[in-house]
DNA sequence: GGAATTACCTGACTAAAGTCAGGTATATGA
DNA sequence: TCATATACCTGACTTTAGTCAGGTAATTCC
C-alpha cells in the first residue's frame, strides 16, 4: 500500500495540478469544487475538507466572493449559518475544473488499451470500496440527530420497499428507548453520509438489537458484522448478558450474518407483526 | 479514476502526514526519503521529485546537512556533481520515517479482515502496474548514453541467461549504426530506470529492428508492441518502407508479438548465428 | 430571560513551498 | 583553446497554507 502511494502520487498527483491553471490556489479551488459538488454551508465545507480552520475557510470564501464565483446568504432556518451558492461564473469555473481534470485523466490513460483501462477502473473501484470501508467510523448519536433520522428513513423506506407495506410515523421520529440511559443508537458514516445504522435497547429485561440497516451499496463489505459487534459491546456495557432481535425471512443476508455471528433461533418473544424470525445470543 | 483520486487522497493522504512528526517539513522529509531510496546526486533528487527548482533542493540539502543527516562530497568522475550520502543519524531518521509510515498503514487497514486486505493489496498492485505502464515515456537516446548501456546490459545478460552463452564486448558498447543519421536507439523508462529498449538501423538497404528488450516484470503490459510501433514510425521517418528483424525460437512471447503486429516469416537474411526466425513487415 | 453554545467572521501571525536572477567551478565540443 | 553548457549554489523574493486569539450575531438550554 505504501509502495502504491509513493508511486501513484508521483504519477497521478499531477492530476491535482489541474486545479491550478484556473488562476485559483489549490485550497480555494478545492473549496469551489466542493461547493459545486453540493456543499451548502461553511460547516459542510469544513467537514468535507477534513476539518479546516473556520477562519481559513471563511477567508477563501471571501476570495471566491470577490472574484464573483459564489454568493452567500443567511440561512432562513438558522440565522447563524450562511448558505453558499455558485454564481453563473462560478458554475463556469467549476465546469472548467471538471473538464481540465477529465482531460488530464484521459491524457494519462491514453497509452493504455481499452482492456487495460477497464482493468484499471475495476482495480481502483475495488481499492476505493475497501479503503472507504476501512475508514468508516461508527459513532453513537441521538436518535433525533439528522444522521440517525436519515438512516432510519432509509431503513423504513427499504422495509416498505421490500415488504410491500409502508410504515407510518409510529416508531420513526423519536424513540426514547433507543436513547441513554437504557439504549443507544449508532450510525456508521462515510463522507458524512450514513451507510449503516443500528441500535440497542432494553426489552423485557434483556438487551435487544433494533434498526439494523446497511446501505445496499455497502453490503458484503463486512460492515454489518462490524456494527453488530459494536452493538453487542454496547449491550454488555449496559449490563445485559443476553441480546435478542427479530427479523424477517426475506432478509436472507441478515439472517446469515446473525447465524455466523453466533445467534441461535428462538421462539417469538414479541408481537411485532412484521417479524418472522427471532434470535438470541449470550454475550461473552 | 478521478472519483478514486478524490476519495483516496482524502483518506490515505493522511499517510503522508507521517512525514511530519519527524521534525522535518514535508519537502525536506521527501528529500531524505529519496536519498535513502538510492538517490545519489542533486540532479537525481530533482528528477525523482518531479523537477523541483535546483535552488530549492540545494537549500533543503543544506538543512539536512546542518542537522547532520547527510554529508555531501564532490563526485570524483565529474567535479561539478556532488554526491549525497546519509550519515548514521540520517539512516536512523530514515528508518523512523519508514516505521511511522508503516504504522499508519497498519492502523488504517486495521478494521479490514485479512481477506479484504489481500483484495486491497491485489487491487493496488494491479492499479500500480497499469498506471506505471501508462506513464512510461519512450525517448530516443544515444546508444552510448548510460540508460542505453544499461538496457543493452540487461538485454545481453538475458540472452546469455536464456541461451546459455555470453556475449563479449562485440556489439555492446558503441554501435554507430544505431545512431543518427541512419539509426536510432530508444529507451522506455519508468522512474529513471530503463524498462524496455529497441533500435532501428539500416541493413542491406532496408530498415532493421535491433536490441528489442522488455524487462521481464513488464511483459504482458503492452509495452513491447507500443515500442514496436514507435520503432516502425522511426523507420518510416528514416525513409524505409520495409523493416526486417531476427529473433530466436525460444522467445515465444516476442514471436507472438511480431506476428500480431503484422510481421511475416521470411528466410534468413543475415548470418547472425543466434537467430533462428526472421521477419519482415511492409510499413503503411 | 439570561447564560452558554454555535456558526461564522476578522486580524495578526508563521512556516512551508516555490520562484527568479544571478553567481562559480567544472566539463565538453568545435 | 575558447566558447558554451552543465551542475550546483546563494540571496532575495512571493505565494500558499494554516494557526490562534479574539470578536459578533443568532440560537439553544435551563
Amino acid at each position: 500500500m505504501r509502495k502504491f502511494n509513493m508511486s501513484y502520487v508521483r504519477r497521478v498527483g499531477a492530476l491535482e495540478d489541474s486545479f491550478l491553471g484556473s488562476g485559483l490556489p489549490y485550497g480555494t479551488a478545492r473549496i469551489l469544487y466542493e461547493i459545486g459538488l453540493g456543499a451548502r454551508t461553511v460547516q459542510d465545507l469544513r467537514t468535507r475538507l477534513g476539518g479546516l480552520d473556520s477562519g481559513y475557510v471563511s477567508r477563501m470564501l471571501r476570495t471566491l466572493e470577490s472574484k464573483g464565483y459564489v454568493t452567500m446568504d443567511q440561512d432562513p432556518t438558522d440565522g447563524r449559518r450562511r448558505l453558499v451558492v455558485l454564481t453563473e461564473d462560478g458554475v463556469k469555473q467549476w465546469d472548467d475544473l471538471e473538464r481540465r481534470s477529465e482531460e488530464r485523466a484521459h491524457l494519462l490513460l491514453d497509452p493504455l488499451t481499452q482492456r487495460q483501462r477497464d482493468r484499471l477502473n475495476e482495480a481502483l473501484a475495488t481499492a476505493d470500496l475497501l479503503v472507504r470501508a476501512a475508514t468508516i467510523t461508527i459513532e453513537q448519536v441521538d436518535p433525533r440527530d439528522p444522521m440517525a433520522q436519515e438512516a432510519m428513513g432509509h431503513y423504513f423506506a427499504e422495509i416498505g420497499d421490500r415488504f410491500g407495506f409502508t410504515v407510518g410515523d409510529e416508531g420513526f421520529g423519536d424513540d426514547p428507548s433507543l436513547r441513554p440511559p437504557h439504549g443507544a443508537f449508532f450510525v456508521a458514516a462515510s463522507d458524512g453520509a450514513p451507510v449503516a445504522s443500528g441500535a440497542v435497547r432494553e426489552f423485557d429485561g434483556t438487551g435487544e438489537i433494533k434498526r439494523m440497516w446497511v446501505d445496499p451499496a455497502w453490503r458484503g463489505a463486512g460492515l454489518g458484522s462490524r456494527l453488530l459487534r459494536h452493538l453487542e459491546a454496547e449491550a454488555l456495557r449496559l449490563g445485559h448478558r443476553v441480546v435478542r432481535l427479530d427479523t424477517r425471512d426475506v432478509l436472507t443476508e441478515a439472517i446469515g450474518m446473525y447465524e455466523r455471528a453466533g445467534y441461535e433461533r428462538i421462539d417469538r418473544y414479541n408481537d411485532n407483526p412484521h417479524a418472522t424470525h427471532f434470535f438470541r445470543k449470550e454475550l461473552a
